[in-house]
This record gives structure tokens, sequence and C-alpha cells, in this order.
DNA sequence: GCCAACGTTGGC
DNA sequence: GCCAACGTTGGC
């Protein structure tokens, strides 16, 4: 099992969302390296870090898992649609999701600066200049060691 | 709102 | 295949 961050803008969809919906689709990926991240390495009951990006501040909100692996981001096939990519067909989709189930949401939100300030986070993909990957894999221990500080479970 | 860092596109 | 121009991400 792998463990990953996925960065969502809490304005467009938050982790309270997340909590609402229980389940939802993570449309709109069309970054390369972070579709071939979800296309060929996720699995259901991966477990991933619930990042708000460009929000104030930026950090870890909760936790998430997959619930359904890659299937094609039919978003790209609708015509006027933000998502959509003429280059992208049911035929041979370009463009993948998956589905995220809701966990738990951190009871404090793990600020970027507190990441980037734990000696134990050292090399986070995250924390690191100029990072936009909008879904990171990231190591195990990394991952308790976040739940370890927002005091979850 | 600014802008640095990065990924993608397209002319050559 | 190079690289300038452009668009986007996302912290600040």
């Amino acid at each position: 099992m792998q463990h990953w961050l996925m960065k969502s803008e809490p304005t467009v969809y938050s982790i309270d969302d997340l909590e609402r919906d229980k389940v939802t689709s993570w449309e709109g990926v069309r970054n390369y390296q972070a579709r071939n991240f979800m296309r060929d390495d996720m699995q259901i009951g991966d477990l991933v870090l619930f990042y708000h990006s460009n929000a104030s501040p930026p950090g870890v909100a909760g936790i998430g898992k997959i619930v359904r692996e890659a299937y094609p981001d039919n978003f790209a096939f609708k015509k006027d649609h933000k998502y959509y990519d003429s280059r992208s067909t049911s035929e041979k989709p370009l463009w993948f999701m998956v589905d995220v189930g809701f966990v738990g949401k951190f009871k404090n939100l793990i600020s970027l600066d507190q990441i980037k300030n734990e000696k134990a986070l050292e090399g986070i993909m995250v924390a690191k200049k100029g990072s936009r990957l909008s879904v990171q894999p990231i190591s195990e221990a990394h991952f308790k060691h976040i739940c370890k500080m927002a005091d979850y479970k």
C-alpha cells in the first residue's frame, strides 16, 4: 500500500465538502506526472493526505482514501466544460481520475509552515520550493508523522 | 494581487 | 531537438 498527498483548493473543494459527500471523484488533473501516479500506482485502500492549497494557511486538513482506481476522466469529454480536452476520447482517454473517500478531518490543520519546520519531515516533497505537483507520493513514515502531529487517532 | 517556478506548446 | 513564449500553480 502506498501513501499520497493530494492538493485541493478549499474554495473549490475542501475537506468539509468531502466529509459531507463521503466520496468524490478527483477530476481535472491535467498534469502527466500526477496522472501517471493516479493511473499506474494508486490502489484501493491507499491513504491520502488531503492538502488545502492556495489557502491561508495552506496545509494538511485531513485524511482520505482511494475507493476506486483510475478510470477515464469523463469531464474531459464534456464540451464547454472547463476540463474539456479534445485530445481525450472515450476510445482513447488521455486523462484519468480516481475516487477518494472521506476518512477523517484533523482537529487542527497542519500548516505548510509546521511541515517545513519539522525535522522528521525533512525532504518531504510538498515542502520543496516550487513543488506544484497536485498528486504526490509520500513515505509511510512522513504520512504517519503528520498524523501524529495532528494528534489523529 | 504579485510573481517565481514550473510544465507545455509551437516555431524554427 | 532547442528554446522562447505562454499559461498555470500556489505561496506569500
